[in-house]
DNA sequence: ATAATAATTTAGGTATGGCTAAATTTTATT
DNA sequence: AATAAAATTTAGCCATACCTAAATTATTAT
């Protein structure tokens, strides 16, 4: 497989993303996410679509979808993107709402070998600073187990795995709340009304809007049943 | 001053080294290094010289010189490209022969704040695994005390600086001669006819050609004059 | 000094990947 | 079903940065 511009490696990542639900991504969804006109997008689109090994499906004014070959190349980009975010995170004191625009702009550049060493140096991280998952080397993406904790209701509780946000100050603003990967938390109340969840983390009470619950992943608790071991 | 693209980033870097030794660049020569044909780097020379804060010094036929602005940017790129030489070896066990060209790419695209951070991490070092001088954060190069070993004579001796190569072929074979910054030499023999230098390093008896002897720096011993001290 | 050669520049072309404005579809509303 | 609104596509442009071929200018050799 040749080797795919900067500017295709970042419409195939985003295809992606807006892909993962299983819907097609439309011109204008890509056009928002990528920052450029539709019109630019569709251009894009029928060249990707056209490509000799065909890298996106494509009927006009369906949206599209990524073929086989091109999910490998999108995961192959978010492989670099997670890889490093954990990388400049571990070895050079980034916090995890800084990596992001670094490791967008390096995510194109590196190397197999590099991907590699990097990998290697922190023993395979199956999770990036965010706990979003890292495809493995093989280029397949791990199944996600935790849920958004939007869908949580009162009485469940369970572990942060995932915090799916890029924006600096929302991240900070997490992390100063103890909302990151790896915090227990517990739902105390929900609002039917706004969706607003109470929760407990960090032993601290927090009320949050569906803006946030739909972005923060968790790994649920059993519920606890009749007090019988498993 | 605006973001310079990564082909301009590049033109100045090879006319930066193209002039360190006072001359101009000459559009031949720059294609050469650059890898394009001549033509492509006159429109790119005129552009430059046309730019709103000059980057070169140009008149037809005679080659570039770069401005003190093109010469800030040519030394920004520098100093990128050694720090992540020196970075890469230490970090990720890159040999020398390998970094050249991974840093090549990442060079262009990595923010101020990454610089900073590893020549913090690495205690802001003087040279490259190959020796090169790393520009200061305030984009001055320090000035280089060493000679080229082609210019020693028998009984000279000094310890080597800096190897100036980039072929990693050739790079395998000096080390493998123990021909590396550090490294202790004295010369021997001299060939008037063919400009061999023979001479001793890591306890072995080597004969070096002038393509090499050029190519290795070397920071001389003072000579051992009559046994009184200085 | 002239002719041959080498170096450089000009002219015109290509591929990428954006943009705007206008045309067309599709979707939603009445 | 007709129309309004929204989404998408087409058409035509622009900038970047490369290319080839031809023209020009410099340099070197006779």
């Amino acid at each position: 497989m040749k080797q795919l511009t900067i500017s295709i490696q970042d419409y195939l990542k985003h295809i992606y993303e807006l892909t993962e639900n299983g819907e097609s991504a439309s011109t204008n969804a890509l056009a928002a996410k990528l920052k450029i006109k539709p019109a630019s997008v569709t251009g894009m689109i029928q060249k990707l679509a056209a490509a000799k090994p065909a890298l996106v499906e494509y009927k006009k004014h369906q949206g599209v979808t990524l073929t086989a070959e091109g999910r490998k190349a999108a995961l192959e980009v978010i492989r670099h993107h997670r890889l490093l975010e954990a990388w400049l995170v571990q070895t050079l004191g980034y916090s995890w709402d800084e990596v992001h625009e670094e490791a967008e702009r390096l995510e194109h550049v590196i190397s197999e070998d590099f991907e590699q060493r990097i990998a290697d140096a922190m023993g395979h991280p199956l999770r990036d600073p965010h706990g979003e998952l890292i495809p493995t080397a093989d280029l397949k993406m791990p199944l996600e187990e935790a849920i958004p904790l939007a869908s949580l209701r009162p009485k469940q509780s369970g572990t942060i795995q995932c915090v799916k946000a890029a924006d600096p100050k929302l991240l900070q603003y997490l992390k100063g709340h103890g909302l990151v990967p790896g915090a227990r938390i517990e739902v105390q109340e929900y609002s039917p009304f706004d969706h607003n969840l109470t929760v407990k983390v960090a032993n601290k009470i927090v009320v949050l809007g569906l803006n946030i619950t739909n972005k923060i992943f968790i790994e649920v608790n059993p519920p606890k049943t009749s007090k019988k071991g498993r």
